[in-house]
RNA sequence: GCCAGGGUGGCGAAAUUGGCAGACGCGCCAGACUUAGGAUCUGGUGUCGCAAGACGUGCAGGUUCGAGUCCUGUCCCUGGCACCA
């Protein structure tokens, strides 16, 4: 694009502002005790969601929540607000692994060359980040406090009375490691070969990889675990005070999954199996502690009767006398005990058959119930009936008990296996109270349906006539009293999969010594990763850093552990080192973390701007990590983040997610070559609404930059040479009422926006400013201050290069302009002395007259009577009612 | 199936407590200035209609003097979860 093709100058303008901010710093900010600290202003932390630096750099979605923060931030300094704005660089991860196994370059030099180029792109669109405050989870300096924290969290336990986390010290039991924050478990995990990695289940998409999409079978492995699930109850309680959107929050407790219900015993009847279960407490997904009563769940409650019982879980006690079979998971540990000699063939080769699925074939809704007959028995406690034990793929090992009671009159996924074993069916919920002739009996005709709403008890002798809530009460207090069930909730959130097997991640703090794991010393942090030129996985799931044979043997009896840390640890707590960075001593120098992490609010970071695709994981471990730091006294709120906005998605110009494949997708630096920076942010903003999908349009970037170049052409203009010099027509006089007024309404709007982050209706108003000033023959030189600086946050670069500008001709425009002070709207400039009314006939429209502001509902009916398209269209009618809101409109109802 | 969000011109979208639907921008049309215009400026632009006027916020009802906005039902789209007992 040549020269005269560009609308202004900002290729020259541009590059040039950036340097100046780089030397001088101004948006630095400076902590408590800095020499240059103000105390007297309030803090601001707006945080974006860091990026993981990609090979392909930048693209457009990445600007649009930063832009948004920038001109937050941006804005907030100019209120007088100490703001705390940084980035940094998410920089662990596979994808520079896989490079790296492919190329036998160092996931290291990658990353250094992707987050350079990354931070170029950054600085291209003017953020106005604090870059003395950037971090890298990779750098040594930053994970020795990521395996610093996990070390606390090794070190601590939840305590049930309390529900929070405590030094491990306070624990009296016998068994700390079974109560340990971080623990070692041998669990069925999610092993990619291909990847040759373990990975959470979040990171499993319909039994494939969410990475690569290689396929993913199960398999057990011994693997660092978190205990997340002892904060499920307060990750869903203190959602509550946070200022997130509804959906979030709800997204976050569904995830969690919080199910109150309670356990069961069945006996198992005698002769009816060989009676040898496995000894195991199987409660997969039901924490140590029990919400509020902080109960013991009876873990071990398959062994404490001298009689093998199974335990099931249920959310509908009041069910019970329903329950006419049991079902067990196909990895119930039971199973094998429980099969009688005639039907040890058929469940064996069921459970092969179980075993060789996939995941995915595994829970395909689609297809038929599968199961087969154990041949055992059990006893319903609630009377004594003998119903058959069954194992059925469609009950999950990993929640509840991995057992259930089956009650197909009333539930759906029961009811469909019990139809299809022609299982017995007896309905003991009836949509209304039912006079009960005589106890309970099996249904002679099962109902045709199942019926899962609530309802009253039937059938039932000891609820008989209760509406379901206060029937399930009344079954849980019978059931406690005969020491056969307990009042129990259960949650879906698991404990997390914490270790990977890869080798560009934070290696753990622990050693092994005589099959024990130990913590490391503080003082031996950072444990760095080793070198290596191998970085392929050993494909026996043994991790690569296994290789490092030196590195590995910590001592004479002690080995490194050789997984490391997923993705997620960094961004667990990097908010929190931002407040402080470069400290030595702490993960986060207290007096730091008080001010920027403090505040009237429960969560620390003001504004947290970012995508919905980390709605769930990232945000909920964040949050718990915080809780767990906030337990133990090293931060100062219970929660990370106070405000939380999503950006929504930017599609590409044809409508499509942008992708490679579809050719779609449009380059920051594209757009900035040819149409500047600050085109790019304001297009960015001008899209749409923040939290909306929506697609990107070259056309819209022209528009706005023509609106940019409208305002370069108020202050300057092209002089017979060609060059572009102050504009003649900038000059210093008193502005006109109509222009004080359209400039009073553009202060007012544009700062209402920024705080509610509608950017692109202030962008609006700016324009229709733009357009009132362009009308004008001379320009008062104040009133194009003002309003530069309403569009600095925008436009940054354009509105400092104008400001400088008119600092030379013109008095009274000291410093920068992001040193100026945000401008006040005078209130009064905005009063109408007359307003507009509309007149209407039954509600349409028929005229409209401008009166005095404030004129009475008798004067404005008066005027309206008076008027000739009123008159015309009540002619030959009878006027009925007249409705009159003052200063806005009169209308007749006529028939 | 469940949860959340959303359906407004040719397009992106605006619209305090219910009170002028379509601000602003794109596109399009016309004009001005120009050797020229893919620059700039001015005016127009929801649909039908020559007009008066009628119609118009996914669809069908309802409340109201008055509904994009409130209520009931329904359809469609997007995202998430999905045999969670």
């Amino acid at each position: 694009m040549n020269e005269r093709r560009k609308p202004y100058s900002f290729d020259r303008f541009e590059p040039k502002w950036q340097a100046i901010w780089d030397a001088r710093q101004p948006f630095h900010a400076a902590n408590p005790g800095d020499a240059n600290f103000d105390p007297g202003k309030p803090k601001f932390y707006v945080l974006d969601m860091y990026p993981y630096p990609s090979g392909t750099g930048l693209h457009v979605g990445h600007p649009e929540g930063y832009t948004a923060t920038d001109i937050i931030a941006r804005y907030k300094r100019m209120n007088g607000f100490n703001v705390l704005h940084p980035m940094g660089w998410d920089a662990f991860g596979l994808p520079a692994e896989q490079y790296a196994i492919k190329t036998g370059q160092h996931p290291a030099i990658t990353t250094r060359e992707n987050v350079a180029k990354f931070k170029a792109q950054l600085k291209r669109i003017g953020f106005s980040y604090d870059w003395q405050r950037e971090i890298n989870t990779t750098a040594p300096e930053y994970y020795r406090w990521t395996q610093w924290i996990f070390l606390q969290l090794y070190g601590a336990w939840c305590n049930p009375q309390t529900q929070k986390a405590e030094p491990i010290a306070t624990y009296e039991g016998d068994e700390p490691d079974a109560v340990r924050l971080a623990y070692v478990a041998d669990v069925p995990v999610n092993w990619c070969p291909e990847l040759g990695t373990v990975l959470a289940n979040e990171e499993v998409i319909d039994g494939k990889s969410e990475v690569g999409g290689f396929p993913v079978v199960r398999r057990p492995m011994r693997q660092w675990m978190l205990r997340i699930t002892a904060f499920a109850e307060r990750l869903i309680d203190e959602l509550a005070p946070l200022d997130w959107p509804d959906g979030i929050k709800a997204l976050q407790r569904n995830w969690i999954g919080r199910s109150v219900g309670a356990v069961v015993q069945f006996r198992i009847a005698e002769g009816s199996a060989g009676f040898r279960p496995a000894d195991s407490g199987i409660l997969a997904g039901i924490p140590e502690t029990n919400g509020k009563g902080a109960r013991k769940i009876p873990a071990h409650a398959n062994k404490m009767s001298a009689l093998p019982q199974i335990t099931v879980f249920t959310t509908r006690p009041d069910t019970l006398y329903g329950a006419t079979y049991l079902v067990l998971s196909p990895e119930h540990p039971f199973v094998d005990a429980l099969s009688t000699r005639e039907n040890a063939a058929a469940v064996a080769s069921y459970r092969a058959e179980i075993v060789s699925k996939s995941d995915l074939e595994r829970t395909d809704l689609a297809q038929e119930k599968r199961g087969v007959f154990t041949g055992a028995f059990a006893i319903n406690p609630a009377n004594d009936e003998r119903i058959p034990v069954w194992i059925a793929d469609y009950v999950l090992m990993g929640y509840g008990t991995g057992a259930i009671m089956a009650v197909p009159a009333h539930d759906e996924r029961d009811f469909e296996f019990a139809q299809k074993f022609q299982l017995p069916i007896r309905e003991v919920v009836a949509p209304e109270p039912r006079s009960n002739d005589g106890g309970e009996r099996p249904c002679s005709s099962p109902p045709l349906v199942c019926m899962v709403e609530p309802g009253f008890a039937m059938n039932s002798p000891l609820i008989d006539g209760l509406p379901t809530e206060a029937a399930r009460n009344t079954i849980i207090e019978w059931l406690e009293a005969q020491g056969m069930g307990q009042r129990t909730v259960v949650y879906k959130l698991r404990d997390w999969l914490f270790s990977r097997q890869r080798y560009w991640g934070e290696p753990f703090p622990i050693v092994w010594r005589n099959g024990q794991h130990e913590a490391l010393p503080e003082g031996e942090l950072p444990v760095e990763t080793p070198a290596l030129d191998d970085f392929k996985p050993t494909g026996t799931g043994e991790p690569p850093l296994a290789k490092a044979k030196d590195w590995v043997r910590h001592s004479e009896s002690a080995m490194r552990e050789t997984n490391t840390m997923p993705q997620w640890a960094g961004s667990c707590w990097y908010y929190l080192r931002f407040c402080d960075p470069r400290n030595e001593e702490r993960f986060v120098g207290e007096q730091a973390e008080q001010y920027w992490m403090g505040g009237g609010k429960p969560g620390g970071v003001d504004l947290y701007v970012g995508g919905t695709e980390h709605a769930v994981l990232h945000l909920l471990y964040a949050r718990f990590w915080h809780k767990v730091l906030f337990d133990l006294g090293y931060v100062s709120k219970p929660e990370p983040f106070q405000r939380l906005v999503n950006q929504g998605i930017i599609l590409g110009e044809d409508g499509q997610k942008m992708s490679k494949s579809r050719g779609n997708v449009v380059n920051p630096d594209d757009v900035i070559d040819q149409y500047g920076a600050d085109a790019f942010r304001c297009y960015e903003m001008f899209m749409g609404p923040l939290e909306q999908m929506k697609p990107w349009s070259m056309k819209g970037v022209e528009g706005v930059a023509r609106f940019l170049a409208r305002v370069w052409r108020l202050v300057m203009e092209e002089n017979q040479a060609g060059d572009w010099v102050l504009a003649s027509s900038v000059q210093d006089i008193k502005p006109e009422k109509p222009l004080l007024k359209v400039l009073h309404a553009t202060i007012k709007k544009v700062g209402e926006d920024i705080e509610t982050l509608s950017f692109n209706t202030a962008i609006s108003q700016m324009m229709i400013c733009v357009n009132a000033l362009t009308n004008l023959p001379v320009k008062p030189v104040g009133s194009l201050r003002t309003f530069l600086i309403l569009l600095n946050p925008f436009a940054p670069h354009l509105t400092s290069e104008l400001w400088q500008t008119l600092a030379g001709p013109f008095a009274d425009g000291a410093g920068e302009i992001d040193a100026q002070r945000w401008p006040t709207h005078d209130p009064q400039l905005l009063v109408e002395d007359e307003v507009e009314i509309i007149l209407q006939v039954n509600g349409k429209v028929r005229d409209r007259v401008r009166v005095p502001l404030g004129a009475s509902d008798v004067e404005l009916e008066r005027i309206a009577r008076a008027n000739v398209r009123i008159a015309e269209f009540t002619a030959g009618k009878t006027i009925r009612k007249v409705v009159v809101i003052r200063n806005k409109l009169v209308n007749f109802v006529a028939t």
